[in-house]
DNA sequence: CGGCAATTTGAGTAAGGTCAAGCCTAGTGG
DNA sequence: CCACTAGGCTTGACCTTACTCAAATTGCCG
């Protein structure tokens, strides 16, 4: 676990010299941007494990972004049925930028124990139209939402139970690995298998039936929060994960851990 | 039909006296704003029916806009399967312009005989970035794709077909309602069995029946390339359209043709 | 009028869902 | 230190939705 980002408990006092900001979409900020406008109203907010973060239809006041732990955007149908759109990993934006200061169209839970920075928006807005790097990165990270959910549309409109479990797992490595949170094909990996279901379409049942499958022929190894591609080659067969997919790129490449 | 915009086949010389600039993303632009940067490299390109506009890996070198027909997004996969990722209407970006100047990561094809207006891409950026307004409307489509993926992510991971069927109706009407392309619950609908079926993860056989199931209660009206809602209380219900769930709000509000 | 694309219908099948138990395992409290 | 519990995991039996394959029909266009 050598370059495993071990946040403390809480972030630091300055962004400047913060572990996470190097995943956030603010990474390319300088010194000098955060001398002229240091976020002076940042908090610093940490919810339990499976707490609602926001609320769909509120409308949030602050931006915030994950300092530590595992959250998901989530969708509740009114008749029980839930949806996880997306989850959200250190340094990410809990709810995008371009959004902020309508209600929400869907609520934010956290996963696993989540400790958050949150921004005024007013003064995070004027900070990212500060320089076109920030602008830049803002796109950037616009562009690899974009390409994620429409992955996630291919996946549930077209692929089956064990595609869509294999790319899940592969995703979430690709994105952990370029945050320098994965290592060997090993990481962190909190999720219920019913959060792998709601954010599949699948049921627990199916899910267990599909993860035991892969355990089965020693592709993967979990279990205690934590994951293992024992054999990559393999899962990435059963993913489709041609070279071609295998990009969706979550952070820019300057960034990435290795490969 | 009388509200209906008729568009002419090629666009007008300026976009000041475009119809359909009303519907774009630059829609707050003023007249000063064309005077300054009157997007000197614009092209108009047309292509037929079920033609590839754009290829998945491409690096286009121009922002498009669709001025006439419909388009969609595609992704097609190495063994035939094909997820339609969203329709592209007249007054769209083909491309989000946060994704521009990278490699395309799905492919643009034309549903029926449609019209473009391409426009370089710095300058198309520097004039987008030439007020608040415009980042602001930027902003909001944003916002609004954002919102339409995830809706699509809830229907292909939650909903059944009958749900699945009825509520693209349902969203595709309100895109055009607030385009001033419908009334009445009546609308061009161009869009094959076929296009249903890769737009929602199901089969042309299953989508037939289920059309089917819907024009014998009389719900819903179709044919010759035109849809029309009969009976739209009973559609919405099938929908599960609660008030709540209705806004996928595509464009703002001050553009809403009616309602 | 002939031909091709699209739609429609039927019959059989399979992936994944539903329902229902039973089984771990990490905490908790005595 | 151990019994108890609750949440999560696992497994079995059966069922439903949507898929597959195949053929017939319709409609559009030259």
């Amino acid at each position: 676990m050598s370059s495993v980002i071990l946040a403390p408990a809480t972030p630091p006092a300055s962004c400047l010299g913060c572990e996470v900001r190097k995943l956030t979409v603010y990474r390319t900020a300088g010194a000098e941007a955060f001398a002229q406008s240091p976020f002076v109203d940042r908090l610093r907010v940490s919810f339990e494990a499976k707490q609602t973060i926001l609320q769909d239809g509120e409308v949030p006041a602050h931006i915030h972004i994950v300092y530590s732990g595992w959250a998901a955007r989530v969708k509740q149908l009114a008749d029980g049925r839930r949806q996880i759109l997306s989850f959200v990993l250190p340094g990410d934006l809990v709810v995008r930028h371009a959004t902020a200061g309508k209600p929400l169209p869907f609520s934010v839970r956290s996963v696993t124990r989540v400790a958050l920075c949150a921004f005024e928006i007013g003064a995070f807005t004027t900070f990212m139209r500060s320089s076109v790097a920030l602008l830049q990165s803002a796109a950037e990270d616009y562009a690899a939402e974009f390409e994620q959910s429409d992955q996630r549309i291919v996946d549930l409109g077209q692929r089956d139970a064990m595609e869509r479990v294999t790319r899940l797992i592969l995703e979430l490595e690709g994105r952990l690995k370029r945050k320098g949170m994965a290592a060997d094909g090993k990481f962190e990996f909190p999720l219920r298998q019913e959060h792998i279901a709601d954010a599949l379409g699948l049921t627990t049942v199916h899910v267990n039936r599909t993860l035991s499958a892969l355990r089965g022929k020693d592709i993967i190894r979990y279990g205690h929060g934590r994951m293992e591609i024992a054999d990559r080659s393999a899962l990435e067969r059963l993913a489709g994960w041609h070279a071609a997919t295998a990009r969706p790129s979550a952070a820019p490449e300057a960034l990435a851990a290795s490969r």
